[in-house]
DNA sequence: AACGTCACG
DNA sequence: ACGTACGTGACGTTG
């Protein structure tokens, strides 16, 4: 017996959409209807492996049923613009997964439903019927089941209903389910039914009399009188509804089932658009093995000599030279365990492999270098570690990637291939899963070279395309002296490290044990039990269920048991102060004390790690272990700072930037008022307080001027009153009106904000200074909280991207000095507005100015750039 | 893997 | 009416 799945198309997009949360791929193309589309369908012909399937859709013009009554069309909901473009991309899926699309001009997705459900009921097939809509169950026999799919926590959920279902749950038959329609109505469906009749009354009366007409004909036995009354006045509305509410099973829609055979759906169309779209879970549903191959790309093949390179690079010199170009090739290099060097050249279609056990890859790459070829390359920083390579004569792909988008979350080859290549290739975890790149070399050794082949070439074809796309976008300034020399400085940072000293730390450690202990027993005792003070849910059951504390805010999961929340609860009970300590001693314990120690080499040094290609707004990141967010506003934290030292000979030089990103507003924004302020050096905090509380600038109160700091760090973080109110405990009213009393201080700066607002709407994208963008796909949102969320960021990013452009080139600089001097002393740190210096003893001095003079003149604005520089025998002291 | 929490600028 | 400040990373718990 064959089987046929038919799926009404927008009813399922649709519950998908509301079911599912808000989803946006990098290109800011909202998702989360077609994944939730996807999963559903997926389960359903998992399930039901059907022989026949076709997915329905409404052609958005008038259809013939409501056509016949003028005055009902037209009148459906707006669909909110996320889900709106999901359609056509849905299509789009649905055509690459070779599933049939029906769709007739005229006629609704439900009447096509119907009328195919019947010709494969009549051909002797089983047919399910896949909708949120209930309209859908007239159409149930015994053959024909309707499936409603509900998308629960607990995953999806499916009802099903043969004519015995509907029957049993709606006491009437599938086409008495018409009539039931047509007396109670839908206002979804501008069916406009029989006023006062509602669903109670409509099924007791189409239980008693099966159909409109003849309850009509016995229309004045009908209780309640309001009910008999209506149906007769309003007779030819109730005939109307019936016809509206009937779903045509006879329309001319073709009966093709050869159209509708369900095929594979995993073509390498479906790939493509599913990894454009994200959706990572689907694309593990691919067999690997039938992944597309991408045949302009060609796995790499061992190379047998230096001779043989040396020949091929001059052969593909002569070539490029000769049509005038720049030489390019592409090279690949595993960052942690060279197994070789894979080279890409524009001559030849497969790319060469040289196993590093039997060639010095180094010397390959100085002949590229000598031959003034650009080396394409996916993270120079990540390379340099075992091949040095000059930065005049490489091309970072992973870097024009990312400033060509910083949203995404990855900057492989098969991403770039992917967005700027129109290439589909399998990720390096799609090729590699769990096992090591070793173990592939060895084992399988096709695959690998299909893996170094494709990094290879997409590093070498990405130059030209990143290049092109960098200068159309005015970044090409921005990569070439900014981003390119700074991975450079990255690079030596890491390699450099920072001195820990391991006993110190362990100590550190040792004392806060102690203390933690202390106030466990504390804990446990106030609170009569012992639990795990570290769960946030077992925590908030002692203090709001067991202790009856009054409870702030709640999270998803239950009480919130935020630092912000206790700090209120201060006074109820000890047991919170004791909570508070413990949470800050335990944090500094875990993170600091023993994360840190994992971290020293044998060095006695930490190499922490810099991300270049991670931040939206253009700052760096630092982990493994992040040295950017090391104590300093809590003493005992601070303290922790003693135990970085610099080597021996040498102390810390560590200057920082003073409000860096106030006095890009300033100058950003031309206000002459803040400009003026910070040219005269005053007090800012102080200066705003003055004007917006009116108080004579010698009587600012250290409250006020608290105030007023909040109200500057509000400004440069887009500024709400919300969110001004929650961080100074005031009302969202006061809080508004020190917005207002600020804009009117400084106008230029609200005109600036609202300009950025505006520009970024525009074009999609903020700017900075010196021109990175941040593309900003919320603004577009319907959803307020979304839409105010991307004014925000329209606001802020180009602030804090500016100051992150102008450090960065700072850093640039610094180095360049120290190494032209031939300087012993070497930047090891960056922390957002502050660089640390690991100076030679004898070179403070120097140093010192070097810092100020690089850091302040690292870009020219309208206002002084102001560097605070202290030194120390650790960081502690160097602060 | 997601969440809550908290460290930094 | 909606319900947030901007940008990160690490840890411990929990499902």
């Amino acid at each position: 017996m064959s089987k046929a799945v038919l799926i009404d198309g927008l009813s399922i997009l649709n519950r998908a959409f509301y079911g599912v949360p808000d989803l946006t791929n990098s290109e800011g193309l909202h998702t989360n209807g077609i994944y939730g589309f996807l999963n559903i369908m997926l389960k359903i012909l998992d399930e039901e492996q059907p022989n026949y399937v076709a997915v329905a859709f409404d052609v958005s013009a008038p259809t013939f049923r409501h056509k016949m009554f003028e005055e009902y069309k037209g009148t459906r909901k707006a669909m909110p613009e996320e889900l709106r473009q999901q359609v056509p991309v849905m299509k789009e899926v649905l055509e690459a997964m070779d599933i049939k699309i029906l769709e007739k001009e005229g006629y609704e997705a439900d009447d096509i439903l119907g009328t195919l459900g019947r010709r494969f009921e009549e051909i002797g097939a089983e047919v399910s019927i896949i909708s949120g809509d209930r309209d859908l169950l007239q159409l149930a026999t015994d053959k024909i089941k309707i499936r409603i799919p509900k998308t629960k926590m607990t995953g999806t959920e499916i009802e099903d209903y043969y004519s015995k279902d509907v029957e049993e749950k709606y006491q009437v038959t599938p086409s008495e389910f018409i009539d039931l329609k047509a007396l109670m109505g839908d206002a979804s469906d501008n069916i406009p039914g029989v006023p006062g009749i509602g669903e109670k009354t409509a099924t007791k009366i189409i239980v008693a009399y099966k159909n409109i007409e003849t309850a009509h004909e016995h229309a004045s036995e009908i209780k309640p009188k309001k009910a008999s009354q209506n149906l007769v006045d309003y007779w030819e509305q109730a005939k109307m509804s019936k016809v509206l509410a009937t779903i045509d099973t006879q329309c001319p829609v073709e009966f093709d089932p050869g159209a509708m055979v369900f095929k594979d759906m995993y073509t390498s169309k479906a790939y493509l658009l599913f990894k454009r779209l994200e959706f990572k879970n689907i694309i593990a549903r691919f067999d690997k093995d039938a992944l597309p191959k991408e045949e302009r790309l060609s796995p790499a093949v061992l190379l047998k000599s230096v001779e043989e390179f040396e020949q091929a690079v001059k052969e593909d010199l002569e070539g490029q030279k000769s049509r005038g170009e720049q030489a390019v090739a592409g090279i690949y290099y595993h960052p942690q365990k060279p197994e070789g060097l894979c080279v890409s050249l524009a001559s030849r279609p497969e790319p060469y492999f040289a196993p590093a056990e039997q060639f010095d890859c180094q010397k390959l790459a100085d002949i590229l270098k000598n031959e003034g070829y650009l080396v394409g390359v996916m993270d120079v920083k990540e390379t340099l570690s075992w091949l040095k390579l000059d930065k005049d004569g490489v091309f970072d792909t992973s870097i024009g990637a990312y400033l060509l988008n910083p949203l995404k979350d990855s900057y492989g080859y098969d991403d770039v291939a992917r967005d700027y290549l129109g290439m589909t290739l399998p990720s390096e975890k799609d090729i590699f899963g769990k096992t090591s790149h070793e173990t592939v070399f060895l084992e399988q050794q096709e695959r690998f070279m299909e893996f170094v082949g494709w990094s290879g070439a997409v590093a070498r074809r990405g130059v030209s395309v990143l290049t092109q796309a960098l200068e159309n976008a005015k970044m090409d300034k921005l990569y070439s002296e900014i981003e390119l020399p700074l991975a450079f400085v990255l690079r030596s940072m890491e390699d450099y490290g920072i001195r820990v000293e391991k006993e110190e730390l362990k100590a550190y450690g040792d004392a806060l044990v102690s203390r933690i202990h202390e106030l466990e027993e504390n804990i446990y005792d106030l609170a009569g039990e012992r639990f795990n003070i570290n769960s946030p849910k077992q925590l908030g059951v002692i203090l709001f269920e067991k202790m009856r504390l009054p409870y702030g805010k709640k999270t998803k999961t239950g009480y919130s048991t935020s630092a912000e929340v206790l700090e209120k609860l201060r006074s109820e009970d000890p047991i919170v102060n004791f909570i508070l300590e413990y949470r800050q001693l335990t944090k500094l314990k875990s993170t600091y004390a023993d994360g840190l120690e994992g971290y020293i080499r044998e060095d006695c040094r930490i190499h922490g790690k810099f991300h270049q290609t991670i931040t939206a707004t253009g700052r760096i990141s630092s982990t493994e272990p992040n040295l950017q967010n090391i104590p300093i506003r809590m003493e005992l934290g601070r303290l922790i700072r003693k135990v970085f030292v610099p080597e021996d000979g040498y102390v810390f030089v560590d200057a920082d930037y003073s409000q860096i990103e106030l006095r890009v507003l300033a100058h950003m924004s031309g206000d002459e008022q803040l400009i003026q302020a910070y040219k005269e050096d005053q007090d800012i905090h102080k200066i705003t307080a003055s004007q917006v509380f009116h108080t004579p600038l010698d009587q600012v109160t250290p409250l006020q001027r608290r105030n007023a700091k909040a109200v500057n760090f509000g400004i440069v973080y887009g500024i709400s009153s919300f969110g001004l109110s929650q961080d100074l405990s005031i009302t969202r009213k006061e809080a508004g009106e020190y917005i207002e009393k600020y804009f009117q201080t400084y106008p230029q700066v609200k005109e600036f904000l609202d300009r950025m607002v505006s520009d970024a709407k525009e074009k999609g994208y903020s700017e900075t200074m010196f021109g990175r963008r941040r593309p900003m796909p919320e603004l577009k949102s319907s959803n307020f909280m979304q839409r105010s969320f991307g004014e925000r960021i329209a606001m802020n990013s180009p602030i804090q991207g500016s100051a992150a452009d102008i450090i960065k080139i700072a850093m640039i600089r610094v180095k360049e000095r120290l190494e032209v001097l031939h300087l012993k002393s070497r930047l090891i740190l960056q922390v957002h507005d502050e660089l640390l210096i690991e100076a030679k003893a004898e070179e403070i001095e120097n140093v010192t100015k070097i810092l100020r003079e690089e850091m302040e003149n690292a870009a020219r604005l309208s206002v002084p750039l102001e560097v605070d520089i202290h030194t120390g025998k650790n960081w502690y002291e160097a602060k």
